[in-house]
DNA sequence: CATCTATGCGCAATCGTATGCGCAATCTCT
DNA sequence: AGAGATTGCGCATACGATTGCGCATAGATG
């Protein structure tokens, strides 16, 4: 396998059984077949009875390359997301599926890793018009895929993640409006020393949750203290870790999202700073993880179904009507409080 | 808030530009732009640039469904998991993709719930003949899915599932030595009242791992406190509930993989059970999670990258030799011991 | 019994791309 | 300069399924 990539041409293996064998064998033409089994009414009962046994009994399967390619349209669409350890997709993916499923439309995945730009060009070639509409949730700011995609005459829509200047159906949380309540929970508990430990620079999600969070507590907010890392356990442990390093540590932590805010939560009691008494900490999304006993974190919930459905609905219909005009959706946030935030304790812990 | 955008530029309605298009605004037959675009030799340097270049602006995409059709392969293969919400998918999958990627072909993500049978008829469609082949993830003991893909003559594999009686290449861990090693460390510290709370019992990592369990423990375990659930927190959480209410409760938990033990060791703190003074738990697969600080879980450590490269290299090789014949990969485990077992307290001066 | 209609099925074109083959134009060499 | 070798491109077909159209056969009707 350490050999450099020798282009085997793909061959098929398995020579798949067509209609036309079946025809041979059914002693019909192949149109013939073809009509049995989509239930065309021009088919004769006793007819389409033998055919369907024998194609059954054959194992014929349409071919749906072919498929596809009469019928312009291959009822499969892609959602893509740059991330599977984050279990806010799960759910989000949960109820794309369903909802273009009562369409009648298949779902697949695709896994598109931020820093892993190389696969672009692979993910492009495998979309081209083997699927009939994409739910993109993995732009960075700066990306150029959605306007390639856009371009292909490709159906997208932007779920929870934006992408400035493209015509598109546009489903997002109400980034701004979730760190200002971040913000201002923390604001009224009385934290005068806030640090914010966000996602990547480029991600909306991130820059716009900065911006709200900055809204209402810029005053409290040293520059030094707004870091940025990735979506992961991994970056929320280790930026906070240099966060409270410096001189004057903060008595809250604003993190990205959930996981994040996680891993900050891990980093602090391994350091043995507690929580909240020492060190308030609050994330975003109310990921159901996030509500099991180990942690009870202080989060802003997100609509996850409310804009999963919503994305789906703006899917279908631009698949199915040209003309539809994209729109843009923002979605509410609201504070769910539990156990990681309190006033900042009276003293400052001397160390 | 969330007014649609008002202002918007009416959506060109895309018809997707054919290589024909491409070949009569060059001034060539199509098939040269087919040869230029793919690199023939038999085109004139000159020629090939004029073409490249229109192609590019006209937005030229070959259409994946007409060139599969045409080559016999798609050079897509799919992976199939029931679940997202285990991690342990995540790394298999992200090694399956970067082994397939080596050899030139892309990965689609098909989720396949198992409580949702219905779906299932819509996934065998999806698939029939559009990808080259597929790592299955997902089936159930007594699922016939797997089955009547083979009969399609689609190439799969399956991996960290088994299922009995086929023809396929099978890589998995020793689910059997996983069991033992988990039993035979409670022993050793000990425990002479187990309980079991495994995942869904027609999933062979259940099976098997129970009987690997039972063989070294058996004489510990009572049959009431061996129960089944869903591989999910939740599951853990309310049957480590069900397990703690009977008379004479456990001092040691094993549950079926670490997401459950996750659930049972939430559960057991929001019970207020002491782990490990009170209760030992220990868990199978060793995801990322499970060393987070909060949890500091032990369990039984899977070769999941391994597994994972092992898995791409049977389907690429089954996928390009029609002749490949299949294998059985057994995966050692290995007991990672971490915080969560103890002797029991019984046993045990206190601390 | 002849004519009309409905029914059942075959014929052939089509979707977009890839490619073997053949023909024409250009180039090479004596 | 003429014959052969080479190059560049068009023609036609195949991949497998769907579907409009048309023809034949069966049954119905006067």
């Amino acid at each position: 396998m350490d050999s450099p990539t020798t282009d085997v041409t793909p061959k098929a293996s398995i020579s798949r059984v067509t209609s036309k064998e079946v025809a041979v064998a059914a002693g019909v033409h192949q149109s013939t077949v073809s009509r049995a089994l989509r239930g065309d009414p021009g088919v004769a009962d006793s007819t389409r009875s033998m055919i369907k046994e024998l194609a059954q009994a054959l194992g014929y399967v349409p071919n749906r390359s072919a498929r596809t390619l009469r019928e312009q349209g291959s009822r499969v669409v892609g959602v893509m997301v740059d991330n599977l350890d984050n279990p806010f997709y799960h759910l989000l993916l949960a109820h794309i599926h369903r909802g273009v499923s009562e369409a009648g439309y298949s779902t697949v995945l695709l896994v598109d890793p931020l820093h892993r730009r190389a696969d672009f060009s692979r993910l492009e070639r495998l979309l081209d018009s083997s699927l009939d509409g994409l739910v993109v949730s993995t732009a960075a700011l700066d990306s150029d895929t959605p306007s390639r995609l856009v371009q292909q005459g490709i159906p997208i829509v932007l779920a929870v993640r934006s992408v400035p200047g493209l015509d598109v159906d546009i489903v997002e949380p109400d980034n701004m409006a979730a760190g200002r309540e971040a913000a201002r929970h923390l604001s009224e508990l009385g934290h005068e020393s806030i640090a914010v430990i966000m996602g990547p620079a480029v991600v909306s999600t991130s820059a716009e949750r900065l911006r709200g969070v900055l809204d209402v507590a810029g005053d409290a907010i040293a520059p030094e203290n707004i870091v940025h890392g990735q979506y992961s356990h991994d970056s929320g442990q280790s930026l906070l870790q240099r966060v409270m390093q410096r001189k004057d540590p903060p008595t809250a932590i604003i993190a990205g999202n959930d996981i994040i805010a996680i891993g900050v939560l891990d980093s602090a009691r391994r350091a043995g700073i507690r929580v909240p008494e020492d060190l308030s900490i609050i994330g975003f999304d109310d990921i159901p993880m996030s509500s099991w006993h180990s942690f009870r974190l202080t989060t802003v919930h997100q609509d996850v179904q409310g804009m999963a459905i919503q994305a789906a609905r703006c899917l279908i219909e631009s698949i199915q009507n040209p003309d539809h005009r994209p729109a843009h959706y923002r979605y509410p946030a609201s504070l769910t409080v539990r156990g990681t935030t309190a006033p900042p304790s009276a003293a400052q812990p001397p160390r």
